[in-house]
DNA sequence: GTAGGGTTAG
């Protein structure tokens, strides 16, 4: 039964839910018993996919028909699916009648339902919450400090945070490198790249290591403050594991300031490092190319990360910015490449988004529908 | 290495 979980879990994790299903079946026939380690993963996968209703029909049948009752964990996957989608008043039912239906909310329960408050801007709820949770004799995790310092920030109370921070050296709350990180990243949002620095020091003082996402923290905040020959000696000495991240990071920076040798610079050593460019760095590409009107360029950035097997979520990015440049001719260009190359397919999907993104550029207008036209024209494969 | 759940960076 471990075997087949643990595949099912694999092709769920994917996305492959009909293949996840079929497994389940096949250890049906074999006489293998499904637990709830089996079909949990199941749920999460309707979850993902936003299908929680599915998810919930998933676990009332494991609880009439297959004789194995969602446990806590099934519900927390069910609590962070509804918490994703707002609906607060059902995960609140959910715990209200928990203790009928045989499982008891554990702290990982609280640290979902309360980060998923925090993300919707319900910080002050969150925080009521966590008295709740207190009271009930559950405590704390490393994760819960982390969800309630990310809380105390969304909701501007930073110097609360920070107050947390200097005082977590007890077990109970301890600041790990998750919390520091967690505040840091928020200072940097907030231009504050000195206050980073100093927590920087206090925790190594603390000795809380650093690790890679404290440091792309950092040399952010060093940009920041105009400092980016430090930051760029930082990543040179290899101090710390750098990684994408890192070289997107100081790639945006430089761009932005037009530093394009600095940028080739970088994407030299990415490669001597082994280190992939990824959407983002394609992203940012195309994001300036089209600031400097490069649009040519921007197109074939864009058709390169396709090559590289990247997503499609580039050509949103694209579009957006040829629409409000009222840049048609290079749009129409775009589909052509695409047709032109093997194994790029120009679906429906893509067309709707064309159309979108240029009717919110005003393109929807009377006296703007013949250019409107001419991509449809394109789309149908018309010269 | 030991089947499923919760936090942070571009």
């Amino acid at each position: 039964v471990s075997t087949y979980s643990t595949l099912i879990t694999g092709l769920c994790r994917v996305g492959r839910l009909p293949e996840a299903w079929g497994v389940l079946e096949c250890m049906l026939e074999q006489g293998c018993r499904p637990m709830v380690h089996t079909y949990t993963p199941i749920v999460q996968g309707y979850c993902r996919e936003g299908r929680v209703g599915e998810a919930m029909d998933l676990m009332a049948m494991m609880e009439k028909c297959a004789g194995c009752p969602p446990n806590v964990v099934t519900y927390n996957v069910l609590i962070r699916a509804l918490c994703d989608a707002g609906q607060f008043n059902e995960v609140k039912q959910l715990l209200t009648e928990s203790r009928t239906k045989g499982w008891t909310p554990s702290i990982v329960t609280y640290n979902t339902f309360m980060n998923g408050l925090c993300q919707k801007g319900k910080a002050k709820e969150a925080l009521v919450l966590l008295g709740v949770m207190l009271g009930k004799g559950l405590d704390p995790t490393d994760f819960t400090l982390s969800i309630l310092l990310n809380c105390l920030c969304h909701a501007s109370r930073i110097s609360h945070a920070r107050y947390l921070l200097e005082r977590s050296t007890s077990s109970r709350w301890y600041a790990g490198v998750v919390a520091y990180n967690t505040v840091m990243g928020r200072l940097c949002e907030m231009g504050h790249w000195r206050g980073v620095l100093k927590l920087l020091t206090d925790m190594i003082k603390k000795g809380v290591m650093p690790n890679t996402r404290t440091f792309n923290i950092v040399i952010r905040s060093l940009c920041i403050g105009r400092k980016c020959s430090a930051a760029k000696s930082l990543v040179c000495n290899k101090g710390f594991a750098a990684n994408v991240v890192t070289y997107n990071t100081l790639i945006d920076w430089f761009f932005y300031h037009r530093k394009l040798s600095e940028v080739g610079h970088l994407l030299s050593d990415m490669a001597a490092g082994k280190i992939a460019v990824d959407e983002v760095t394609y992203t940012i590409f195309v994001v300036r190319l089209c600031r400097d009107g490069n649009f040519a360029k921007a197109s074939s950035c864009f058709l390169k990360s396709l090559e590289n097997g990247l997503s499609m979520d580039l050509l949103g990015v694209l579009i957006n910015r040829l629409a409000y440049s009222g840049k048609i001719p290079e749009t129409i260009r775009i589909f052509q490449n695409m047709r032109e190359r093997k194994g790029l397919s120009l679906d429906n999907s893509i067309f709707d988004l064309t159309i979108e993104r240029f009717c919110r550029a005003g393109y929807c207008h009377d006296k703007y529908i013949h250019n409107l036209n001419s991509i449809l024209d394109a789309m149908l494969g018309k010269q």
